[in-house]
This record gives structure tokens, sequence and C-alpha cells, in this order.
DNA sequence: TAGCAGTTTTGACACGGATCAAACCAGCAC
DNA sequence: GTGCTGGTTTGATCCGTGTCAAAACTGCTA
């Protein structure tokens, strides 16, 4: 599945020159090397409806490309903040660290999404996000986004709309987190999943996780050995087939009165 | 305490004329009736170090004024959101719901912040917004921001701020939710109360909660018994003293060791 | 092929907070 | 004053999830 992925995307992508040292991949000086006109995944980072003018404007925003191994940090907590990240293929997970070490994992990201919202107008990174598996984004830095957004008028609106989706997808986290057992949690988050899967013309009833049951448990407020009991109960019960990371749902009716009984 | 508050407010605020049946207070055409360059609350929302011009152009983004008794919706979710709000006095609470009738408070907000953040960009507001007390807020419709942003560069960026921290909050009260136990929620809680009481002149270590303990509950993800159960605690260990809403802080440095311990 | 590290599953038990219930208290209308 | 209402406190009990422990599985490397 991820290959076929991967190749679609790189059907949109004809293999810019690449700095093999800095894993950076500079912008070609052909038209075409590495924009947002030609992305793909351009609906969902990206305003639609634009102009021919605008898309013009608009493919000077990014700045470089870079690829993230799996395991890597695009960014860390603490570190300056001058670009926002649009992810291309791949996928991270974001955490947040208490000064006493203990953590929480904060959003999962995936392809066609943005990292470093959370940093826009601040110094520095509140967050880290590290890449669940190798992973390439499209670095738009600050200055050029700001430069684009006096032309393109519903450039901006996207940013703040793009910003104000993040904070209702947090008071949406926090209703969870506040208010829900640990089986409506894990119901809530298979059937986002599924839902970012479809939205990216994958399969919404069978996928592949990218993170550990530790890191689910960290974003769900559970511990790892809950989401591992919890998944199995779907399992035994018919909802869902799991066997280790690969899931497949076999009655989302069930998964979706669970959310809202 | 309120009543030197509300004093000292109405200092900067000359009665402007007022339309009794809507509670909405128009602009006066007198420069200084109802602006930001006069208000003593404008280091809390809005950008600090304009220039005269900047502030000048400032001036022209509040429309309104309007007063909200305690219990009444400042906006209801579903409502089409078309503002911005800023509290002049008194406090709100914001609230989600879910299909099946749950809810959860997500925020509480005093005078000098923001509302509405979470509805920038979208058609409608996600939340409600409901007076703890009878308040005072000023109407800042996104047509003038977008048009003040124009002239002065540092209000989009302002904004941003504000939009990025208001994710950094809920990202601290994922981790609230997701891992603190109880007594550590609660310490939290006071604590932040206690530093924004300060930023705003008034003691840190001694004040009235607007809310109910079952509306400090949802927020914190907690009944309302745990809530009171919690308090009690606290009382009679010494680290402060409690009377149904008033609060007295005795020992705030255990208060601290229990956050990050 | 064996061995190792990281991850997942499963079991037994403990505990924190939820739930249910009742008493108490403050503010308000009458 | 009395009674009512919404909010708070406190007690007894129960349940869900955390904790601790061990075994099983996967992929990687020697």
């Amino acid at each position: 599945m991820r290959e076929h992925y991967t190749t679609m995307l790189q059907m949109a992508l004809p293999h810019p020159r690449r700095s093999m040292r800095s894993n950076v991949v500079l912008l070609a000086s052909a038209r075409n090397a590495l924009t947002c006109s030609n992305c793909r995944l351009r609906d969902l980072c990206m305003p639609t409806g634009l102009s021919a003018s605008e898309t013009e404007a608009l493919d000077d925003i990014v700045h470089a490309r870079k690829r993230i191994p799996r395991g890597d940090a695009l960014f860390h907590a603490g570190e300056g903040a001058t670009m926002l990240f649009a992810i291309r293929t791949g996928s991270f997970k974001t955490r947040i660290t208490l000064a006493d070490g203990r953590d929480q994992v904060t959003g999962f990201a995936m392809s066609g999404e943005l990292l470093g919202l959370d940093s826009m107008g601040s110094e520095s990174h509140p967050s880290d996000a590290i890449a669940l598996e190798d992973s390439d984004v499209c670095l738009i830095p600050f200055s050029r986004l700001e430069k684009a957004s006096n032309e393109i008028k519903s450039l901006r609106r996207h940013v703040h709309m793009l910003m104000s989706r993040e904070i209702v997808r947090e008071n949406g986290m926090m209703l969870l987190l506040g208010s829900m057992r640990a089986e409506e949690r894990l119901a809530a988050f298979l059937l986002n999943f599924s839902k970012r899967m479809a939205a990216r013309g994958f399969s919404a009833l069978e996928f592949n996780l990218r993170m550990t049951r530790e890191e689910i448990g960290s974003y769900l407020g559970l511990k790892l050995e809950t989401v591992s009991r919890t998944f199995s109960r779907f399992h035994n019960e018919g909802i869902i087939l799991v066997s280790q990371k690969h899931i497949q749902i076999l009655d989302i009716k069930t998964l979706m009165r669970m959310c809202s009984p």
C-alpha cells in the first residue's frame, strides 16, 4: 500500500536536483520542479479555487523539500521557529514534554497536513515532531508565507482556517480525554484514522497503523496495556481484525455507536 | 475588588450613547468614546509598541460594545461567526457539546482575553461562550480586523500569536487531562488562575472563583465531588483556605511542587 | 540459524476516581 | 421569619484503568 502511494507522489515530482549531504532539495529553476501547483496534495493543505495568477504566486512559498528518516525529529521543542512544514509523504507524531520528563503525544499528522502551526508568531517550537516513517516535507518559511499572503487574499484566510481548525481539533481531544472511556477513545481514534485514510484515497476499512500502542496510549490518555486489551476485545467481539499494526474494520456501525451512544 | 475594577474601566469609558433595546453601544463619533488606544486592557489583547499612526488605525477595529448578563450566551455553537470578542469586564466559560448531550468546558476566559479565535476562517462557531458574571465585551468584526491588519503589520502577527498560543494552551490541557491525577489538576488550575489574576493587578493569593465545582470538574475532566473533596483535602492540609467560592492560597510552593513533582 | 531488542499480548491485583445517596449551606422569594 | 432552589460537602461502595509481571511475537543482526 505504501509503495503505491510513494509512486503516485513521485509522478508529480520529477526528480529535482538534490543535495545528498543535507537531505535538502533546493528549488530547481525549472518552473515545475517543486511547486504547489503541480502537487497532488495541494487541496489538502492549500486553499482551493485560486486564479491563475494566484496559483503562480503560491508556487513561491515552498523554499525546499527535506527528507526525514523514521525516528528523526523534524523539529524539537525550544528550537527557533521560522517556517511551517507540509507533509508530502509519511507521517509524524507531535509531542510535548513536561519539566519532570512526563510527555504526551498531542497529535499524529499525515500527508497533506501542516506542522508548526503552534509556533506561528512565537519565537520557538513548543513541541517536537518525530517522523513515524521515512517522510518528505515541504519547507514553507514564514517570510514567504507572509509575502504570498499579501498577494493571495484567500491564503491568509486559509491559514486562519487551519489554525482555528487545529484549535477545534484540540477542543475535541479535550472532550475525549475528559469524558470518554477507554473503549470510546479507541473507537474515536480508529474512526478518525479511517476517515483521514479515505480522504487520501486509501481504504477506509483496512490500514496499517504507523505508531506503537504506547504512542496511541499517550495520545489518548491511556496506558499501552489498556490500548492492547481494548483492541483485543474489539477483535474478539468481531468489530475489527487486529494483527500487530494491521487493522481491518469489520463493523464500523458499532464503532460509530460507541463514540456517540 | 470587582467594584474597584469596574470603576477603573469606566474612567476610560465616558458613557457613549447606548441603545437600551439591543444592549449594544455603537461607536460614538467622538474619537475617545470607545477605542483601543485609551483602553487599559490593550496590552493584554492587542500588540504593544505601535507607532502613533498604527495606534490610530487600531482604533477602528472595535465596532461596538455589548453587555452580557450572567448566564447568557455571547454566542452559541452553530451560529454564524463574523467577529472576535474582547472581554472588557467579567468572565466567560467556553463549552462544546457532543451529539449525545455530553458537554465539556474547554476554557475560562477573563478580562483582556479574546473569544472566537476558534471560529476564524470557518463559517460558524464550534463552541458556546457563556457569561459567568455580568460582562462587557468589545465586538471586533473580522472585516475590520482584516482591514487593520493590512495597515498594521504587527497586528497580523499578533493574531497569529494569539491563535498559536491558544493551540499551545490546549496542548497543555491535553497533557493535564491525559496524564495528571486529580490533585495535580486542581493544583495546576489554581496556579493558572492565580497567575492570571496577578496579571490583571489583583491579588495572586486570594480571589473568588466565578464558576461552580461542576464547571471546574468539567474543565478538568473530573466529577464535581472529586473537585470538592480535593479542595477539602488541600484545606485540611493547610495548603489553601476554601470557603465556597472564596479561595486563599497559603502554601503556593506545595501547589507548584504538585504540578511538576 | 540463533540470539537479541523492541513491541505486543495476557493475567492478577490494587487503587483512584466515579457513582449513589444524604446532609448541609447560602441566597432569594414570599 | 419559612420554604424553596441551586450549589457544596461528606460518606459508602463499585468499577475501570493503572500497575506489575511474564510470556509471546516480530524484525534485525551476527
